[in-house]
DNA sequence: CGGGTGTTTCCTGCTT
DNA sequence: TAAGCAGGAAACACCC
């Protein structure tokens, strides 16, 4: 629970940089239908924003456990005046509370002291704190990214002689990328005072990657144990063996894998992952969007940052949207994904994959 | 240990 | 010209 401020925070960094004026505005049809539709979770940066103001509420995007009492009585009122509540039959000496104390209340608690608003109160606030598996992940993992860059900022200097210098290396490439104006929300994510802090020492991009992107990664074993001369290294990068190149000696994957879970499963699939990411809206703006809900056609808004989460969750700091739209296309023969021709970053889901449409995930929640 | 599955990585060629 | 798409090939991780 101790981290839950934090991950708000983060939260509330992601979202508001995700409508930086240089980032790419939310659809608006999105935002009209999610607007319209009450029955779906709606997002944080959209419900909670009072629509008379341009400047967001306090408690705007932070986690509701998190909200001070004035951050209470605020979202309170907006609840009063978006349902148009008469706000004198609300005893308000009762709303003395913090975010802490009102999420402990049940909803027959919150009916007895805001009356039929109580049960409103109950459903949205409920919304906001019912993270699913996989949020909670994108969450901790937008926690995990500000942790490791504050250790990176802590420690200036680098180990370089310790023989996990290139997971950091890597995790300075990660912060890098993240930190580009084309994930400018990411940056905003991880550290909210010190955004862009690591910028500019690192040359590589993960959008260069056919020309060299993950050759940049040097594969270990090659560079580890065959010193190659100058001349062999370059022969050696022009003409690669085809095919996926082996990973990292054991030795490195110990090292590595001291940061991995003890049991770790396969995992959801790509598909699942991307599923549901757009079916909680609260999250999956700026990364996917539906293109036609009923047809299951979405499409990809930040192909690079939703191939890093996906990187970030097969622990992998190389996923590009390249590699992951490989796997995305294997789909076809699976019927999972239909091909939708003609159209750059847009899939849709086929009929071996579930879990997606409305019925489905009404059913589900 | 081998086979199957689901990617991941790299590549060439094509399209937008 | 860059970005994205298509799909072959091979490697890899995990499961049974």
């Amino acid at each position: 629970m101790a981290g839950s401020c934090e991950i708000s925070n983060l939260l509330s960094n992601y979202i508001s940089a995700m409508y930086q004026p240089e980032e790419v505005p939310p659809d608006p049809d999105l935002l009209t239908h999610l607007g319209d539709d009450d029955n779906l979770p709606l997002p944080l940066s959209n419900i909670h924003m009072p629509a008379e103001t341009t400047g967001k509420p306090t408690w705007y995007g932070e986690m509701p456990h998190c909200w001070s009492k004035s951050q209470v009585l605020e979202w309170i009122s907006y609840h009063v005046e978006k349902n148009k509540y008469d706000a004198s039959a609300i005893d308000f000496s009762c709303c003395n509370m913090d975010g802490y104390t009102l999420c402990q209340y049940t909803r027959d608690q919150l009916g007895l002291i805001f009356g039929p608003l109580g049960d409103e109160l109950y459903d949205r606030l409920h919304e906001i704190t019912s993270v699913p598996d996989e949020l909670g992940w994108i969450m901790s993992v937008l926690r995990s990214e500000e942790a490791s860059q504050e250790s990176l900022l802590e420690s200036s200097s680098l180990e370089l002689g310790n023989s996990c210098s290139q997971e950091y290396l890597e995790e300075m490439k990660l912060a890098n990328f993240l930190s580009q104006p084309d994930l400018g929300y990411f940056s905003g994510a991880m550290s909210p005072d010190s955004s862009g802090s690591l910028t500019g020492t690192m040359s590589q991009s993960p959008h260069s990657q056919d020309s060299g992107g993950s050759d940049l990664d040097l594969d270990p074993i090659d560079m580890k144990h065959c010193p190659f001369s100058d001349g062999d290294y370059k022969k050696d990068l022009k003409k690669r063996k085809r095919g996926r190149p082996r990973k990292v000696s054991k030795e490195n994957r110990d090292c590595l894998e001291t940061k991995k879970s003890k049991h770790s499963p396969r995992g959801i699939h790509l598909w699942e992952f991307i599923r549901d990411i757009l079916i909680h809206p609260e999250m999956n703006e700026g990364l996917l969007k539906w293109e036609d809900r009923r047809e299951g056609i979405f499409k990809f808004l930040r192909s690079e940052a939703v191939a890093q989460l996906w990187g970030q969750k097969k622990k992998n700091s190389s996923m590009t949207y390249e590699k992951l739209s490989r796997a995305m296309r294997y789909y076809y023969k699976r019927e999972i994904l239909e091909r939708v021709d003609g159209r750059r970053l847009v899939y849709k889901f086929g009929k071996n994959s579930s879990g997606w449409k409305e019925e489905e995930v009404q059913e589900r929640s």
